[in-house]
DNA sequence: TAGCGCCGTTAACAAAAGATAATTTAGTGG
DNA sequence: CCACTAAATTATCTTTTGTTAACGGCGCTA
């Protein structure tokens, strides 16, 4: 089984030909890092400038609204990057938390450094590219669910699409996901049962 | 008055101190492109990887439902690039309809060759990254504000935050990408102006 | 094993949104 | 200036969601 250097000198390898006996200079600046379930890996507040490849296990980065709700902006698992978004983009304090909710292997590094290392590096920037735009088109896919589809339908889309990942995650964090609350996902599921146990 | 290349020339000067003396073999490549009120820019199912800047008007990307509605995934002005996130991200046909609200002045440039560009001038890189943190960062506020929000504040925020856009462009196409009908709008407008004028 | 807390479900009611159609308003072109 | 068309509003009815609270299951721990 392969660790998170391995899948990241892979993807470097097929994405800009840099051979794995290359990567050196950017595997000496990252740092494991384990989470425990429930840990907070990012608070709220923080300026933290962190960014991890997660190994393994699942993350959620939720906001606590003006109500006192939390709501749930997205999930991130294993072979994505989990970073404050607000903090490495718009250099603001994080207005999220991000949580795991499974014990967590990480593969850690500073963004700043990371920057300098492509300074100097740029053979390196092909990484940075791909990740940008794969999580580009994920939240616009998200966002695209949001203007076309109704709540069920995203329900069902996720469900479809990743099955695995919302039986490992609790329903009220999907609920809050989907745009919805948890009482409203119950009405859903039971809808789903009684009638058209039928697809998209 | 400054045009797209000043625009841009500012940028990359600002972000990786190119002097604009020095962004010839940059924007040799590009082409102006003007489109009238209504004219598409990319239609369904094209597969063209043009990126465009946008130097005045207002550009809408939609698709068309199974039940036939269309649904407004975002809405691009002018200082914003424009392009198919399908086409160029995971080279698939496109599954969005650009099309101009208004008359539009583009600047163009094929992806492709863009790519090539970047290969020579590692330079100009920053303006690329620069451009697709932007567009992160907005498409997660626009995520952010589906799971934290009722159409009725994600109307209001809108408002407050676009207020000259909200007027350039049809209610309906406002509507669609705050994820609700035409309908629902109009009765959300009539409860702001009876009830609660109020801010936030 | 008894008690506790969390989570998902259910219930009852209020509020909001969807669907459809009619009506008014606004903008365009002759 | 009128006529035509598209957009926005209003009305009516149905469906869905939000809100609040109660209930039951399940795991954890004392």
């Amino acid at each position: 089984m392969g660790t998170s250097i391995d899948t990241l000198q892979e993807l470097l390898f097929d994405l800009a030909g840099v051979l794995p006996a290359d990567t050196a200079p950017l595997f000496a600046m990252t740092t494991p890092v384990l989470l425990e379930t429930n840990e907070a890996y990012i608070r709220e507040g923080e300026n933290s400038r962190r960014l991890a490849f997660i190994e393994q296990g699942v993350i959620r980065a939720y906001t606590i609204k003006e109500n006192g709700d939390e709501a749930t902006l997205l999930l991130r698992w294993e072979g994505q990057f989990i970073a404050s978004h607000d903090t490495i983009i718009n250099r603001q304090p994080s207005r999220f938390i991000y949580r795991a909710l499974e014990p967590v292997k990480l593969l850690q590094i500073d963004y700043d450094v990371l920057e300098e290392i492509l300074k100097t590096h740029p053979e390196y920037e092909p990484l940075r590219n791909f990740f940008l735009m794969k999580m580009l088109a994920e939240s616009l896919k998200m966002l695209e669910s949001f203007v076309t589809q109704s709540p069920e339908e995203r329900y069902r889309e996720l469900l479809a699409e990743r099955f695995d990942l919302v039986n490992r995650v609790p329903d009220k964090y999907i609920a809050s996901m989907l745009g919805i609350t948890p009482v409203s996902l119950s009405r859903i599921r039971k809808r789903m049962h009684t009638k058209g146990k039928t697809s998209t």
